[in-house]
DNA sequence: AACCTGACGGACA
DNA sequence: CTGTCCGCCAGGT
């Protein structure tokens, strides 16, 4: 029916994964595993993969998503590129502090609620 | 339905 | 620290 139209592109994980994802405070960032894990998810990969082709970016702030090694991960579908190094500068426009070119401090990591 | 890929993570050599 | 392998879940072909 009507309803069926709107959906289509985006599926039901996918809108989990980018509405944890706005919700990432300024100056933090989140690994993708720490992100599946938030949406019990237990992949990162499948995080990952939703934020690949984000169609709702820039409303997403997917450049706050990076790997749980502190690395950037990759950017606008790519790993290591230019692209990376606009996600390095976004982010340190809001605050997040780097360890390395491509390393974000470990202190910048936001931890979503646990419900202890 | 089957197979392969992917912006990951952790373990191992 | 670097390189390789396996496991994980979802999506596209």
């Amino acid at each position: 029916m009507d309803a069926d139209l709107d959906r289509k592109s985006v599926t039901d994980f996918q809108q989990r994964v980018y509405a944890q994802t706005s919700l990432i405070p300024k100056g933090k960032v989140v690994s993708y595993g720490e992100l599946a894990r938030a949406l019990d998810c237990g992949s990162a990969q499948a995080v990952g993969q939703a934020l690949r082709r984000n169609p709702f970016a820039p409303e997403v702030p997917c450049h706050r998503v990076v790997s749980a090694s502190g690395d950037l991960g990759g950017f606008y579908g790519e790993r290591g590129g230019e692209a990376a190094e606009k996600k390095r500068q976004l982010l340190e426009e809001e605050g997040v502090t780097f360890a390395s070119d491509t390393q974000v401090n470990s202190h910048s990591f936001h931890q979503f609620s646990k419900g202890l």
